[in-house]
DNA sequence: TCCTCAAAAATGAACGTTCATTCAGGAGAT
DNA sequence: ATCTCCTGAATGAACGTTCATTTTTGAGGA
């Protein structure tokens, strides 16, 4: 592909990722999309083979981006609770700061287009398998410290609560600041630690 | 209107649950829905003027049904912590047992639908505005026990991990045991206790 | 008990709209 | 001249909704 058709391309994921976060895939129609992106429909029909391809791509990018985003450096000078809070916190961030990344995460996983993904993988480990900086916090450095538990019941812990309120902040229903963030951090670790 | 139309009514909501849960609102033609109805197409427009308001009304029956399931008695016998994992159980029992209006709920919250809706009332007080038996035990009984935080990341520490695994577990990805129900219900009350 | 008939309820073919997808033709590069 | 990429009007399928028609209902009269 050209470097032409690079562009293009990605001018077309950028325009479907704001389409669908804003209106939904099922109002989301490819002229509009077309439109925004400055291309004509039938030129997304070159870089992708339907509607469900295109949605599928913009997913993979989605996630890869995400993960890239999630990896920190390990900071052993703190405590292990201390670590948890600045990972929650750096999530919680990301999250706010990618509001179409999330709507469109959000809508993907409660999708037929879904199904097939574990969501146990949203934010734990990568699609690839390789798992994210969470992922190994959580099954390394923290083990000790978090009470046995089945895996499930872990993630439901920790990633249930992020999702539940940054819905309703990402809506506008709720300002999520710093101290909340902090409330809500301190909660999650309270809910696992041993 | 007559017995016999209730009866038609009931019906066309009893179709539309279960279409909506399997299929999603937009993968639900009307069609279909008078099919498995066994009504006329025509037939379902005398009872809703449209398919949204065939939506909203489902959502209305479903609610009410949801409030008066939880509505439990007071058991001021046993210790807070308890009373809370009872309601827990209780709660996640009942949707368990209902798939379908907890995929149909889940979908009405996060659709254009119940933007006006807010989400907290989900399980902590009805639409009506009169709390549900889980509000009146974290507003009541149970404040005291509880660490004082920001109402709505009470709410995410409490409802999160429920929908979040009752997702997967709906979907057939995990297997909700009552070992792990109490696992959950255990963490959820360390994240919020005092 | 049976018949009549107007109102109510039910029906589903037809309609208009929206949408994803296609493709014949054009523009620009080599 | 040829090839690659782009364009957007045309296509046909799917959908929500309507409405002319048929069927059911039940009150009143014989």
């Amino acid at each position: 592909m050209t470097p032409n058709g690079q562009q293009k391309r990605n001018d077309i994921l950028k325009a479907a990722l704001e389409l669908f976060a804003e209106h939904g895939f099922h109002n989301a129609p490819m002229a509009q999309l077309a439109k925004r992106a400055n291309v004509a429909v039938g030129s997304i029909y070159r870089y992708f083979k339907d509607k469900d391809e295109l949605i599928h791509e913009l997913y993979s990018e989605v996630d890869v981006t995400l993960q890239k985003a999630l990896v920190r450096a390990a900071e052993p000078s703190i405590s292990t609770q201390q670590q948890f809070v600045h990972l929650m916190t750096d999530l919680i961030h990301y999250l706010q700061d990618h509001p179409y990344e999330f709507k469109f995460l959000e809508q993907y996983y409660n999708s037929p287009f879904g199904v097939e993904i574990k969501r146990d993988k949203l934010l734990l480990s990568g699609s690839s398998g390789r798992q994210s900086a969470f992922g190994q916090f959580i099954a390394g450095t923290a083990k000790e410290s978090i009470k046995p538990m089945s895996a499930q019941v872990l993630y439901a812990l920790v990633i249930g609560p992020v999702t539940f309120l940054l819905r309703d902040a990402i809506s506008g229903l709720v300002e999520l600041d710093e101290p909340r963030i902090k409330e809500l951090a301190d909660g999650c670790w309270n809910a696992i630690k041993r």
